[in-house]
DNA sequence: AAAATTATCTTGACGATGTAAAGATAGTGC
DNA sequence: GCACTATCTTTACATCGTCAAGATAATTTT
C-alpha cells in the first residue's frame, strides 16, 4: 500500500510523510493548545495531534514537552515586546509618557494572552537557561530598564527598576488572574487611565 | 492470611488499616510534594506514597487532585496571612508602618514557601468557587483593604488599593520566581528596608 | 453482645500522557 | 544510481488520575 507513490499526489498532498515546517506548526499548535488547556493542562500529544502528525513526531525538533514550551516561551516574550512597543506608539513621545505606556503595554499583553503571560512568568516549564529564551527575557528587561533611565535622567536605581517592574507586573498578574476585580470591570479608557497612574506612582521619590 | 488478628498488633500498629487522621496527614504530604515537585510536577499518587498508603485513599477525603490542592491552597492562604500578621507585630504601631509591614509579610512568604505562593496566585489548579478556599482569600484581601484605609484615613480608593496591591504582588512574585536578581542578592536587612520603601512609594499621590 | 450499617482503605483496571527505540519514508549529496 | 541523513510513524512501556469492586474497621442499632 505504501510503496506505491500517492495515486492523489499530484492533485492534492492529503497528507504528506514531511510536512514543510513542522517546528513552526507545532509552535502554533502549541499555542493554541496553551490558550485552550492552559500552561497545566498542556499536553504534547494535543500539539501533535492539532498540527496532524503522529504523537512522537514533535519530539525530533523539540526534544521533549520542555524543548517546545521553552521555543514557544521565548516565542512570548518577544510579543511581550512588541506589545510594548505598540502601545509606546500610541502615546506621547516623553519619556515618562514612554515608560507608563509601556506599563500598560505589559498588562495589556497579560490580559490579550494570559497563558502565554502565565508560561513565560510563573512556570518552571520552559527551560530559562535556553539561550534563545535568555535572549528573549532579557530583551524585555533591557526595555524596562531603558525606560526608567530615560525617564529618571542618570543611570535607574534599584529602587526605581524594582519599583516601576514590580507594579506594572503585579497590575498584570493580578488582572490577568481575575484578582482586583474591581478594576477588571471598568470601562477600557478608565481602567488604562488608571493603570497609566498608577505607573507613574511607582517612580515619584518617596 | 488478612482474617487473623494481626500479630504484632499489640506491640506496633506497623500499617493500621484505619490511618486516624488521613486527612490531615495527606494535607502534609501534599505541601511536601508541592515543595519538591512544584505546582506543575504535583502527583496525587505521590502525596499517598509519602502518605504511606494506597494511591486511591485520598479520593475518600478530598475526591480528586483538584480538591486537595484546593484544601491545601486555603491553608496556604491562612499561613500567607498569619506570615503577614507576624511581620506586622515587628513594625511600629502607626498605621503607615503596618501597611508597609504587611507588604514585606507578603514578600516573605512568596520567598519561604514559592510553591504555595504559586498555587494560591499563579494556579488553576485549585477550585476558586470552593467556600472554604474563597473565605480564606477574602481574609487576605481583607488585611489588605483595612490596613490602606487605616493608612489613607478614609475609605480607601480603588486607586490606593490596587497600587499597593499590585507593588506587594509584583515584588513578591517576581522575587519569588528568581528575577530581579539584583535585588535577591542584597543582604536580608537592606533588602527588607527597601522593600520597605517600595510600598510606601506606592502609597504617595501622584 | 450480636448484627447491621457506615466509614475508611486496598486492589485492580482503564484511558491518557511523556518518552524511548526501531522502522518507514523522503530529501540530499556524491 | 547509491549512500546518507533528516523527518515522521509505529510500537512499547512506565506513570498518572480516576473509577469500580472488594476488604477491613468503627459505629450504630437492636
Amino acid at each position: 500500500m505504501h510503496s506505491q507513490s500517492h495515486p492523489d499526489k499530484a492533485i492534492e498532498p492529503s497528507t504528506p510523510y514531511h510536512h514543510g515546517d513542522l517546528r513552526a506548526a507545532l509552535i502554533k499548535a502549541a499555542e493554541a493548545e496553551l490558550t485552550d488547556k492552559g500552561v497545566e493542562g498542556f499536553s504534547l500529544r494535543g500539539c501533535a495531534k492539532r498540527a496532524g502528525v503522529s504523537h512522537a513526531a514533535p519530539a525530533h525538533h523539540f526534544g521533549d514537552t520542555r524543548g517546545l514550551l521553552t521555543a514557544l516561551a521565548a516565542e512570548g516574550f518577544r510579543r511581550f515586546v512588541a506589545t510594548q512597543y505598540e502601545t509606546m506608539t500610541e502615546a506621547e513621545p516623553h519619556p515618562q509618557a514612554q515608560l507608563a505606556a509601556s506599563g500598560l503595554g505589559y498588562v495589556r499583553f497579560a490580559l490579550a494572552r494570559p497563558a502565554l503571560f502565565r508560561l513565560i512568568f510563573s512556570s518552571d516549564r520552559p527551560n530559562f537557561d535556553n539561550e534563545e529564551l535568555c535572549n528573549a527575557a532579557e530583551a524585555a528587561y533591557g526595555l524596562l530598564v531603558e525606560n526608567v533611565t530615560a525617564t529618571c535622567g542618570a543611570p535607574a536605581t534599584i529602587d526605581d527598576i524594582a519599583a516601576v517592574w514590580s507594579t506594572a507586573h503585579g497590575l498584570a498578574d493580578l488582572l490577568s488572574a481575575g484578582r482586583l476585580k474591581d478594576v477588571l470591570a471598568m470601562p477600557e479608557a478608565e481602567r488604562d487611565a488608571m493603570i497609566l497612574r498608577i505607573v507613574i506612582r511607582a517612580l515619584s521619590p518617596a
